[in-house]
DNA sequence: CAGAATCCGGCATGATACTG
DNA sequence: CAGTATCATGCCGGATTCTG
């Protein structure tokens, strides 16, 4: 594994980082992590709905992955109507600390970063350079 | 802002953490935040280098991006040839540790996750649901 | 209800050429 | 060197339809 000098991973193209960031660059990953993490357990429909604009195409795309990975579990009722309910697995469950703290700081310093967006936007249009 | 029982954001459409994610989705922001954060300042075509992979208009559009938000400084230095150097402002390094929060975790894991996955296929390929 | 399968458009991204 | 401008394209994700 390639280090830099102060220790830290470097960004190149093999770097493991990659693998983290691709896995849960997707739009909805997170989320669906973050709901499961508040509401415990959840049905197929209950995730759609609190999420609001998924797709079920996306929902479904999303929650196989997230089991694929091994992030959150999948039990399927034989029942008619059927019933399939999702929560996080103990590996999922270890994610959600590291997933708050993104999202804490996002929370932290959204208004000035919407701020410094308004700015840059002003000095684009006055200013040609 | 509506919270649930938990006390936990929900993940409703207008959920600040859907800023947040849709900021860092991309797929080379927190990337270049990390590299500057290991190597403090770097000239465009250095971060080119070490990340490797990304195209020139990529690069561009992600600095920008950073910039518009505050993370990253840009100077420029008018010689010939121009040279422009990019580092992280305070806000940008204040966001630092919570990345390497996420990606320490993904590291730590990623053998699990890659472990999980497999097993996975394999189910696929053997169970006919 | 929980999906699988299919079609399809748009945008993110890439490649290329040009400029100060 | 550090971009901008333009064109090309892949695949992400939405809408729809069908099934057990």
């Amino acid at each position: 594994m390639k280090e830099n000098s102060s220790g830290k991973f470097s960004a190149a193209v093999n770097c493991p980082i990659r693998q983290v960031l691709d896995r849960f660059g997707d739009k909805w990953s997170i989320l669906v992590v973050e709901l499961l993490s508040g509401k415990g357990r959840l049905r197929f429909s209950e995730i759609g709905q609190h999420i609001g604009d998924i797709s079920q195409k996306m929902l479904t795309v999303t929650l196989r992955s997230l089991e694929s990975d091994g992030l959150i579990s999948r039990e399927i009722f034989p029942e008619i109507p059927p019933r399939v309910e999702y929560e996080l697995t103990a590996l999922g469950k270890s994610l959600v600390p590291h997933i708050e703290s993104l999202t804490g700081w996002g929370v932290e310093h959204l208004d000035a970063i919407l701020q410094n967006r308004k700015a840059y936007e002003l000095r684009q249009k006055k200013t040609t350079y």
